[in-house]
DNA sequence: CATCGTTTCCACCTATAGATGGAGAAGACA
DNA sequence: TGTCTTCTCCATCTATAGGTGGAAACGATG
């Protein structure tokens, strides 16, 4: 146990890049690891057993996402403080994750010293965000968000079905299908289905499942 | 330097996962760490100067990708080991891992025995394939490969082009992407462009740009 | 040389997608 | 209450996509 030491709890399920992680933060005498977890329910728990003073979070993660996790820890603990760290997520991520209220946003590219400043810096209070990234926040505050049910058509778009089979699945006619893609189509800046599809596999707004379906 | 060790080269570009291998690998006493690289050229050059037992690699890396490294080391030193190392890519990178020459295929998601195991085990010259990915393969073998041509029309329906952008794109008719379409249709198995384009994404064959920016 | 696969193109046809303009019902909100 | 948004649906039209069958040119391979 290290002597004012600030206290972290790293979040992460590819359990390689985790135990790199600790191992990484371990030899710095004035980080401690003071606890881990490898899925969503598990942080939760892991931040109350532990009460760290700064938690690194994946936010691909079973059970419960980062974002979830981080909203369920902030309810309570609203001064927890959270970077988020990943590979390269869509701007979705980015997005909820801040708007969650993680104070900083890091990609797994970071060198370890600019990881050791940035828990450094949030545990400080502030909030890091690099200019690239606020830059696309902007962007994507700018944009119309949308709506439940178009959102819920992006993914069967997403899924391949047709105008017919989204109607149906959604119970609703092709026609209201439709209506509903004209708008997201136009919301997202795209001219048909196919640029919808990658664009929000992209934006990260919906996510391919690595073995064929889709997770939400 | 450690006596009778694995010499193993760590090939990663994100910094924080490389330094975190190889900071687990260092308290392993039979593994010694002799190189690392961040680059497919790097990989290149310290193999050369390094010569390890084992070589682990990670796919997606700046330069020169995964795959081609290995190619390139192997039309030298045919007997070199490698350890794919990836977080939960295409099918289709897989394959051509495995083709180019690779003895294993390791998910960031296993655990550091099971990766320790594998550098043991495929040092003393075994291939450790999981039983999955192995099943993958077949299928993957099974399945008819897209030509040069159609495989470049795949790219233009994921960047969201129409039969007619295509066409002039390429320099052929509509007619003939229609045609193309058509054949590249069939042997993903798939209905319409746009499935075309999800499964391009989700099986490797085709990379998303990786975003418009986000890079630190 | 003959065959096979690839690439190129055509005509013709049907099905689907997308654009446009309009409209009614339900809930949120000031 | 009036307004706004969302969700629903319709008709109509045009453009694009996709299916089918056929065919010519080319290189590689046996």
């Amino acid at each position: 146990m290290k002597e004012n030491a600030i206290r972290v709890l790293v979040v992460e399920d590819h359990q390689i890049v985790r135990q790199g992680l600790v191992a990484l933060l371990s030899v710095a005498d004035d980080v401690e690891v003071v606890g881990q977890a490898s899925d969503g329910m598990e942080a939760v728990k892991e931040f109350e057993a532990r009460q760290p003073d700064v938690t690194l979070m994946d936010l691909r993660l079973p059970k419960l996402s980062g974002v979830e996790a981080i909203q369920r820890i902030r309810s309570r603990y609203s001064n927890a403080r959270f970077i988020v760290l990943t590979t390269y997520d869509g701007d979705e991520d980015i997005y909820r994750a801040l708007q969650a209220g993680a104070r900083a946003y890091l990609l797994k590219g970071m060198s370890v010293d600019v990881l050791l400043s940035t828990i450094k810096s949030v545990h400080a209070g502030k909030s890091i965000i690099p200019p690239a990234i606020a830059q696309k926040l902007a962007e994507r505050m700018a944009s119309e968000p949308l709506t439940q049910r178009e959102q819920e058509v992006l993914e069967q778009i997403v899924r391949g079905k047709s105008n017919k089979e989204i109607g149906s699945e959604l119970g609703v006619s092709e026609a209201t299908v439709k209506t509903h893609i004209n708008n997201l189509l136009g919301k997202l800046g795209v001219e048909d289905r196919t640029q919808a599809a990658t664009a929000a596999i992209q934006r990260g707004l919906v996510q391919l499942d690595p073995k064929g379906g889709i997770r939400l």
